[in-house]
RNA sequence: GGCGAAGUGGCCGAGUGGUUAGGCAGAGGUCUGCAAAACCUUGUACAGCGGUUCGAGUCCGCUCUUCGCCUCCA
């Protein structure tokens, strides 16, 4: 079974083979760390990051480098040539190094918590000059770049390609709604950049061979990665509003100095929208993570963002989250249910057994798990076989109230492999077992058996008054408790 | 204006020429001392209008609507 992946370039799902036999070299767009980080960036890193554990789990050695921004891109507004970095440091009254360094710590934080994998390697635009600069030397030498007053420039007309990945090739075309140029000191209007003469009051610069200055926006993700994965790399990602110009533009620098394909796979994620709308700065609606994870568990956010493709645009709204919540509760309880039921080694009476291998046979979901990660990284598909799983272990728990050793092992694997290890919505054992963190979650277990073990012992002698107290009055302190064929077992209620 | 995506049952969200997506919510049932959970049953959805086809949410055309990009943005 061979993986599929959809390549922006060209349009279509192609047959995924690494370059080099056995390791894929991925490139993803990083954060321009300036701000905390928003549900956009969730979506975007987790896609990428199950992209990665795919990779990783059908065998791949994956070398993964996510950049930094930490040389801001020029801010549109009226600080005209002042970049973002250098823009919010004014506003924060520091410098921008501890901007980007205070903003880097808080991205990895919130992405921890979604259990988004940190990169191999995650270079910053900032200690990259010199390999930025040299690009540029690069480029002018092969014609491909033109330095004036001080900038230079990337020349669109010696790149016949320009635009070939956002299909927006005809230049003159792009120009014609444009208003009467404006004297330009650009050779043509679509040139883009490469090096920026500093303004006065500039924060960030840093001396080249043209002026005091600092490098265009799209420049650093081509210098960094063909210094760390090489001038051709098997997969891009990043989000589909860079697709013109930023990558667009990273093409045309990076194809034209080495005259070789710069990326074999172009992976670009879609949007959030919030209650339909765009989420947009100005629109003042961006859904930052961290206000979001005081509301609801960072998991639930990242199963919900793998419950819908990684191409398609994702709404998030209040409702879209809690059923979300409620969906992921109930395979969490399945997988606690399941690593916690009585096993027995031996022979099922005959029609049992034939029942419990057919509705546990795990053989087949795991075909069809696969065969929706090998199309393009299928997670709605693949989360969809993992709850026709949990619903047929359900029901053999039911029924049973015990599961053969051999049933259990294959069972609790499968969910630890897809649900656990590959998609990353499963909480760990420990974590299902005792409450989290530093309280002692093995006392309050203790304890949590003792109360439970008196209120068995009620009901056993008919006591239901004192034992509808114990369950009555845990649930108002927020635990839950649940009498199954296995016995009770209590689990936190979610906070909302 | 140019480039592109999409309109699916109460909600979210896959799929795609003929067979159940899945989750949440709802209804009925089983289980239970009661409840919760779980399980079983239940929903004949694919924007509109034409066309191709034995057969179309699925292909083609038109219409309507929404959204993204073209300016920093994941």
């Amino acid at each position: 079974m061979s993986l599929f992946i959809y390549n922006s370039l060209g349009r279509t799902k192609e047959k995924f083979e690494p370059l080099h036999p056995g390791i894929v070299t991925m490139y993803v767009c990083g954060p321009t760390v300036y701000g905390h980080a928003h549900l956009g960036h969730a979506k975007s890193y987790v896609s990428f990051d199950v992209v990665v554990r795919w990779l990783r789990h059908s065998g791949y050695r994956v070398k993964h480098v996510q950049n930094i921004t930490d040389v801001g891109h020029l801010t549109d507004d009226a600080d005209e040539g002042e970049d973002k970095i250098s823009k919010q440091a004014r506003l924060e009254k520091t410098d921008p190094m501890e901007i980007s360094q205070f903003y880097t710590r808080s991205f990895y934080e919130d992405m921890d918590r979604l259990e988004v994998q940190r990169p191999n390697i995650a270079p910053n635009a900032a200690g990259h000059i010199p390999e930025q600069i040299d690009l540029i030397e690069q480029l002018i030498k092969t014609g491909h770049a033109y330095a004036v007053n001080g900038n230079v420039y990337f020349s669109v007309e010696s790149f016949p390609e320009y635009g070939k990945l956002s299909g927006r090739t005809d230049q003159e075309a792009l120009q014609s709604g444009a208003r009467v140029e404006v004297r330009s000191e650009k050779r043509h209007l679509s040139d883009f950049a490469l090096w920026k003469k500093a303004e006065e009051g500039h924060l960030m610069k840093w001396s080249s061979p043209w002026s005091i200055g600092y490098p265009g926006w799209h420049l650093e993700c081509s210098a960094m990665s063909m210094k760390y994965l090489g001038e051709t790399i098997d997969i891009h990602g990043g989000g589909m509003e860079n697709k013109f110009p930023h990558h667009d533009c990273e093409i045309a620098q990076s194809e034209s100095v080495t005259g070789k394909p710069y990326v074999r796979f172009w992976m670009h994620n879609n949007m959030v929208t919030v209650n339909g709308i765009k989420m947009g700065k100005s629109l003042k609606n961006f859904v930052n993570l961290k206000d979001l994870f005081n509301i609801f568990d960072p998991i639930v956010i990242r199963f919900f963002i793998l419950q819908s493709h990684y191409r398609s645009q994702l709404d998030f709204s209040d409702g879209a989250i809690r059923a979300s919540q409620s969906g992921l509760e109930k395979l969490q309880e399945t997988y606690k249910r399941l690593v916690t039921a009585p096993t027995y080694s031996g022979h099922l009476p005959y029609e049992e057994l034939t029942k419990v291998k057919l509705t546990l046979q795990t053989l087949e979901f795991d075909k069809k798990i696969k065969e929706a990660l090998n199309d393009d990284f299928n997670t709605p598909i693949a989360i969809s076989v993992i709850f026709e799983f949990i619903k047929n272990v359900n029901s053999v728990l039911d029924e049973h109230g015990k599961l053969q050793e051999q049933t259990a092992y294959s069972a609790i694997t499968f969910l630890e492999t897809y649900a656990g290890e590959v998609l990353g919505i499963l909480k760990s054992r420990e974590g299902l077992m005792a409450t989290e963190g530093r309280y002692g979650g093995k006392i309050i277990d203790e304890v949590m058996n003792v109360l439970l073990d008196l209120r068995a012992e009620a009901r056993k002698n008919k006591d239901f008054a004192l034992s509808d107290k114990i369950r009555d009055q845990l649930l108002e302190a927020g635990i839950e408790i649940k009498d199954t064929k296995e016995g009770a077992s209590w689990s936190k209620k979610s906070a909302t």
